[in-house]
DNA sequence: AGGCACGAACTATGGGCATTAGTCATCTGC
DNA sequence: GCAGATGACTAATGCCCATAGTTCGTGCCT
C-alpha cells in the first residue's frame, strides 16, 4: 500500500502555536467577551489547545496581558494618527473625538486593555502610548494651543474622551449616549479654545 | 479552682456578624487594597470568620458588591454635595471637582465600587445616583446652563472628572497630576460657561 | 540512515476562589 | 428546661492560574 504516514495532514486548524498568532487570539477573546473573560483557559480553548500549552510561549497570564496591552495601544494610536490626517483645528478635533468613542465601542477589550499598568515593560508601553499623545499634541497644535500648554491640555482631552468612553462602555451613561457625546466635544471644543486665548 | 469554663469571654472580635458589618468591612478592604481585593474570603478573614458563614447575611459575592456600591454611591454623593453648599458659579465647580477628585484619592475603592452596573437592583442605584446628579444639576444651573442642556452638561462635567480621575488611579497620568488636573477644571469650567452662550 | 537533542504539546498536581449542602452549637421564647 | 430558629462551621465541587514532569515528533549531525 501506498500510503506513507502523513502523519497529521489532515487537521485543518494549524497545530502550530506562536507568541503572535496567541495575542490574536485574546484580543478576539477581549473584544468579543471582555478584557475580563481573557484567561489560559479561555484562550488556549480558542487555540484548541490545552491552559498548560501556552506557557511554552507565553510567561503565564500576566506576561500575555502585557502583550495584549502593547498591541492594544499600537492599533489604537493607529486609528487616533489616521483620524486627524489632513485636518486642522475644530475639525480635527471632531474627527479625533469620534475615532475615540468609535474605536473604544468597536473594540472594547482592546481599549481596556490599552489602560492596563505595566511597572516592567515601562519604557514600551510609554513608546507605544507615544503614538497616542504625539497625534493629539499636533492636532491641538492647530487649535492654536501654545507649546507650554500641550501637556495639560492633552490630558484634558484624553481625561474627557476617557471619561465619556469608560461610563459609556460601563453602562453609566443613560439614554441617547451620540448626543451627550455631541456634549462632551462642544464643551472640550470651547474649553481647549479658551486655553489657546 | 475557682475558674468557671468561661467559654470565649476573652475574644474582643465580637463574633456577630450582619450585613452592615460586612459591608463595612468590605469597604475597609476595597480603600485599601483595592476593589479587587473584595473577596469572600478576604472579607472573611477580616471579619475573623470563614467564607461560607457570609453567606447566612449577604447572598453570595454579587450581592455583597452590589451593597458596596449603593453605600459607596451614598458616601460620595454626601460629600459631593457637602463640597458646593453655599457655593455659586466657578467656584462652585471648582469646589465640586477638587471634591470628587478628593473623594476619588482618599477612598478608591469606594469610586470604583460607585461604577458597578447593577441590572437588577436598578431602581436602588439610580436613587443613590441622583444625590450625584440633582447637586450637580443645581450647581450648573448657577454657571447659566439653561435647564434644556443641564443633562448634557452634567454629562461632559462626569466625564472630565471621572476620566482624569480613573486615568490618575489607574496610573495613566504622568507626572504633577495636580497641576493636571486643574487644567482639566479650567477647560471644564470655559467650556460649560460657553455652553451657558 | 540512524541516533540524539530540542521544542512543544500533554497529564498530573497544588493552591486560591465562590458556592452549596449538611452538621452542630448557641441563643431565645415559651 | 426545652424546642426551634439562628448562625457559625466542615466538607466537597468546580473553575481558574501555575508548575513539574512526561511524551512525542521534528530535524540536525554524524
Amino acid at each position: 500500500m501506498a500510503h506513507r504516514t502523513y502523519h497529521c495532514t489532515v487537521t485543518t486548524k494549524s497545530r502550530r502555536l506562536s507568541r503572535q498568532s496567541i495575542v490574536e487570539l485574546a484580543i478576539e477573546v477581549a473584544d468579543e467577551r471582555g478584557l475580563a473573560a481573557v484567561t489560559l483557559a479561555n484562550v488556549a480553548s480558542v487555540a484548541g489547545c490545552k491552559a498548560p500549552s501556552l506557557y511554552n510561549h507565553v510567561d503565564g497570564l500576566d506576561d500575555l496581558l502585557d502583550e495584549l496591552c502593547l498591541a492594544a495601544t499600537a492599533d489604537f494610536a493607529d486609528a487616533l494618527r489616521d483620524s486627524v490626517v489632513a485636518k486642522v483645528g475644530p475639525e480635527a478635533l471632531h474627527s479625533y473625538a469620534h475615532a475615540w468613542r468609535d474605536y473604544v465601542l468597536a473594540h472594547p477589550g482592546r481599549y481596556q486593555a490599552t489602560l492596563r499598568h505595566m511597572p516592567e515593560r515601562k519604557s514600551e508601553h510609554i513608546a507605544a502610548a507615544n503614538g497616542m499623545t504625539i497625534p493629539a499634541g499636533s492636532m491641538l497644535s492647530t487649535l492654536g494651543i501654545p507649546d507650554s500648554r500641550l501637556d495639560d491640555a492633552g490630558r484634558a482631552l484624553r481625561s474627557g474622551l476617557h471619561g465619556f468612553s469608560h461610563l459609556e462602555l460601563s453602562n453609566n451613561i443613560g439614554r441617547d449616549p451620540a448626543s451627550s457625546f455631541a456634549s462632551v466635544i462642544e464643551v472640550l471644543t470651547s474649553g481647549l479654545l479658551a486655553l489657546a486665548e
